[in-house]
DNA sequence: GATGCTATTGAGTGTGCGACCAATAAGCAA
DNA sequence: TTGCTTATTGGTCGCACACTCAATAGCATC
């Protein structure tokens, strides 16, 4: 006769169901962070019992890095999602870099500082950020590589100007948490400076293009 | 009679008591990470009850804070101590940019990772690490305008240089807690190659010195 | 419609945490 | 020596967490 206890169980494929879990686990580590996937927290959202999340998961460090996993390879496609033929490589990369400009890259700034510091404690996250890493780097790899290939991009070690560019993206990530004060247009600049440094273009053509 | 059992209260100074606290939290702070701090673990290292860090600390995020403070300070001093005067500012820059290449420094960069991360979820710490990073940028950027005084150093915004190594050492720092593959020279030489740049050095000029 | 598999529940265990508070004793001052 | 201040103790409370397991019920199969 309560009001809000639902009663009636909701029987569902496994795959279904574990999928359905991931998901809810993804949303709650991008938007409220690692440490809040939990098995109650999970269930709550999936209004079922914190039992049936260790059905699916025996170990919830085994849920956070897969929540980490999820969340991680659905922003890398939004943010850099495979380039269409009739994009160029100069301008695929200049879409990129616009995007992780503004304030949405901080969720994923977010997201990044959170697995790399609980990956800390957690070796099972552990392996699933280095997994995460070399995706990232893979594809951004590929963006350089193809760009070299068609003759726009000028570097000896594709490798290294990668992964220089990863490394300005994480050290401008890494207040996405604290307040910090205005910075210099040098510095807000660094990203795509060093992709034009690094790739032999020309000043400002990885700048803000029309659409 | 119970061997394990101290029954003795050793009455401290409240200034000294204090210090002792703090001190032993920054050293929980830099091995175990900050949320190792706790009121518990920090009683149990200096052989008191947890009551009594309550009592010094009614919040135990004032603690937290606390101690990351005092580590990063501590820190600081020993990586870029103030420059005597026989010292030149390249050579003072050199010696910095040495020290955090190490495996050493990477108890440095898992501090930064997790107190960054840790402001995600407390204002009070949040505050201590903006203090914190101004205290380092501050430090560091005194250093430039010194170069540039001497006439060592050329930039026309001490400000943006600073900031850009900061950024660089931030974002190579990022991966202190997972194992990196080997990364290319060219990126492992990344913050004195950006120094070098924004401070109009000849290439080679900051590579480690003798002594 | 009956049967069997298993997804799902409900209840309970143990741990570690911050916070709270009355009782106690150390050491200084009168 | 006496008395007072307060640093320090000891104990407790409530909360959130992961984990375990027997009981239950949804659903496909026959």
């Amino acid at each position: 006769m309560s009001s809000s206890v639902q009663r009636k169980r909701i029987r569902k494929d496994p795959a279904a169901r574990r999928a359905e879990i991931v998901d809810a686990a993804a949303a709650v580590a991008l938007t409220e962070g690692l440490e809040c996937v939990t098995l109650r927290r999970v269930a709550e959202d999936l209004a079922v019992r914190p039992g049936l999340i260790s059905h699916y998961f025996p170990s919830a460090e085994g849920l956070v890095a897969e929540a980490f996993g999820s969340a991680a390879t659905g922003e890398l496609d939004r943010l850099l999602p495979a380039r269409p033929p009739e994009d160029a490589p100069s301008r695929h990369l200049a879409r990129f870099l616009a995007r992780t400009s503004g304030e949405e890259y901080d969720v994923i700034s977010r997201l990044w500082i959170n697995a790399r510091h609980l990956s800390r404690y957690r070796p099972v996250l552990r392996d699933r950020v280095a997994l995460q890493e070399s995706a990232w780097r893979g594809r951004l790899e590929t963006l350089v590589r193809d760009g070299v290939d068609t003759g726009e991009f000028v570097t000896d070690d594709p490798v290294a100007a990668t992964v220089q560019i990863l490394v300005v993206l994480d050290g401008l990530g890494a207040h996405a948490n604290t307040a910090t004060p205005e910075r210099p247009a040098a510095v807000l600049r660094m990203p795509i400076t060093t992709a034009e440094r690094e790739l032999g273009l020309p000043p400002g053509t990885l700048d803000r293009t029309t659409g």
